[in-house]
RNA sequence: GGUGAGGUGGCUGAGUGGUCGAAAGCAGCGCUUUGCUAAAGCGCCGUAGUCCAAAAGGCUACCGAGGGUUCGAAUCCCUCCCUCACCGCCA
């Protein structure tokens, strides 16, 4: 109690981002509102743009079906599904008597009107009217509560796996399905952190000095490696693959960062500064571009390619891979973001699976396609194909890129829309095309020479300005 | 950081507490006229929820969000969010 009192004088944007210090330097979480975030019981934050995001209808005409497709992602989601629906009832009875009462009460107040035009006496109907008003706020508040409820436990359900998604529990069940070139012969493979450091490619130690653990610090022809890496791949996206290159902001709001899924569930994993998030992919900023607006078919579909750095707490894997460039707090990447037709989604998410390939083979990098099992599925995904090059250092296929079908799903919760007869949600799409870090290991790890120098890709010659590295 | 002005349908933009879901214009759809185009005339044209087995139709809500006053709020009051303009500071 005493602490609502404080909090209430806050700035409700730092409340609402779930974290409140008091004087003291007490961290207090603030109370789970129901309204697709943590924040003050009264907050009214984020109700004005947060639809629904899977289709209420669905789960009225078809819970089964939900109910079993949101199974194959694992136990625990049929609670959700029954509260729904359980919501759904009450909130429409609700609602039905309280109409019947403002149907009557704007029957009534017409009269009034008519009567007092007329100068008559009106008292009666008055009271009369005033008389229900407690039962109607009652039954409003009741409504508005089960409604928020209900919007609240459908945020927090995750996208429906296709059905054709194979049916697993874990990322074992992962089917490959391509792989691409062969692993290359290294006669002594090397760790990327030994080779980097002997070609003075990156400073950890003053990284973790200035940052602490799970920062990079590149240096010399190492940051300039990074900067090729960006340039070559936005390069070969917009002239080649016909995207349009974004530059976004890298602080975003809220109501963002609930669009594409991020929140409300995973805001542990967010960097958050004065109310703003730091973008944890740009597939925030870039899909966010267009909420809330009602697109032109002909112009779809739209294809944007970003450079970002990444911000992740990864608050989840502490100790995991905690040397190196592989995880880290900061990465950079460039994302490709499509937002197309419904019937031409599935089709959109192979092309652009192929776009994102590309880089690889055009830098001669030996890697894989795998297809998440649903047991894997990331939350907002209705399909994903992950993108793993080879590093022969790790001797292990690493994660570059993650391609995913999300189709309604997104739409539905920025109000993303495209004009037809009646107006549709837009899928969304989108995939690393490619994440830079782990590119960079599989660079270093796979030109090695025997003399500790490396041998960069022809492609990248250019944008580096030599073709390799050495001490 | 300071001050001021605003947030109304796909867009522009009116709106006196009661018949306003909201004038008008543009865009869109349909029809008529004309040899095609163009133009003109007429009509239709928001979203969501809910009732009904469904259609037809009815009802309710929505004028940035939330709350309040009132028999009745786009209109009055309070709080918040957002946008814009000017000033200051700054790359």
């Amino acid at each position: 109690m005493e602490f609502a009192g404080k909090l209430a004088e806050r700035a409700l944007d730092f409340v609402c981002g779930g974290r409140f210090f008091d004087a003291e330097g007490l961290v207090v979480i603030a109370e789970f509102c129901g309204h697709g975030g943590f924040c003050l019981p009264h907050c009214d934050k984020f109700v004005q743009s947060v639809q629904p995001m899977l289709d209420i209808r669905q789960f009225r005409d078809d819970p089964e079906s939900v109910r079993a497709r949101l199974a194959t992602r694992g136990p625990g989601h049929e609670p959700a599904v029954d509260a729904v629906l359980a919501l759904d009832a009450g909130r429409r009875a609700a609602e039905t008597s309280l109409q019947t009462l403002q149907a009557e009460r704007n029957r009534l107040s017409r009269e009034i009107g008519r009567l007092r035009a007329s100068k008559q006496d009106s008292a009666g109907i008055e009271a009369e009217v005033k008389a229900r008003a407690a039962e109607m706020h009652e039954l409003s508040e009741k409504s508005a509560k089960l409604s928020d409820d209900q919007r609240s436990l459908l945020l927090n359900i995750p996208n429906l796996p296709q059905p054709e998604v194979p049916v697993g529990g874990d990322a074992s069940a992962n089917p490959v399905l391509r792989v691409w070139g062969e692993k290359p012969e290294i006669a002594s493979p090397r760790d990327h952190v030994a080779i980097a450091e002997a070609l003075g490619l990156i400073d950890p130690d003053r990284a973790a000095k200035i940052s602490g653990s799970g920062f990079a610090c590149y240096t010399g022809a190492g940051a300039r490696l990074e900067r090729a890496l960006i340039n070559f791949l936005l390069d070969l996206h917009t002239r080649e693959h016909g995207y349009i290159e974004v530059s976004p902001p890298f602080l975003i709001r809220r109501e963002c960062m609930v669009g594409t899924g991020q929140l409300p569930k995973f805001e542990d994993d967010m960097y958050g500064v004065d109310g703003l998030f730091l973008v944890p992919t740009a597939e925030v900023p870039v899909t966010n571009l267009h909420r809330e607006e009602i697109l032109d078919p002909a112009r779809l579909p739209i294809k944007y390619a970003a450079y970002t750095p990444c911000f992740r707490r990864e608050a989840g894997s502490a100790g995991r891979e905690t040397r190196g460039l592989i995880r880290m707090h900061q990465f950079d990447k460039v994302e490709l973001v499509k937002i197309c037709l419904p019937e031409n989604s599935a089709a959109e998410l192979e092309s652009l699976t192929a776009d994102a390939e590309r880089v690889l083979q055009v830098l001669g990098l030996h890697y894989r396609v795998i297809e998440l099992c649903t047991g894997d599925l990331g939350f907002s995904s209705a399909k994903t194909y992950d993108i793993e090059v080879w590093a022969p250092g790790q001797n292990a296929y690493l994660e570059v890129s993650s391609c995913s079908n999300f189709e309604d799903y997104q739409a539905r919760r920025m109000n993303l829309r495209f004009k037809g007869e009646k107006n549709r949600f837009c899928h969304t799409i989108n995939g690393s095309g490619t994440a830079l870090a782990r590119l960079y290991v599989a660079l270093l790890e796979s030109g090695l020479q025997p003399d500790g120098s490396v041998v960069l890709p022809p492609a990248l010659h250019p944008y580096f300005g030599a073709g390799s590295i050495t001490r």
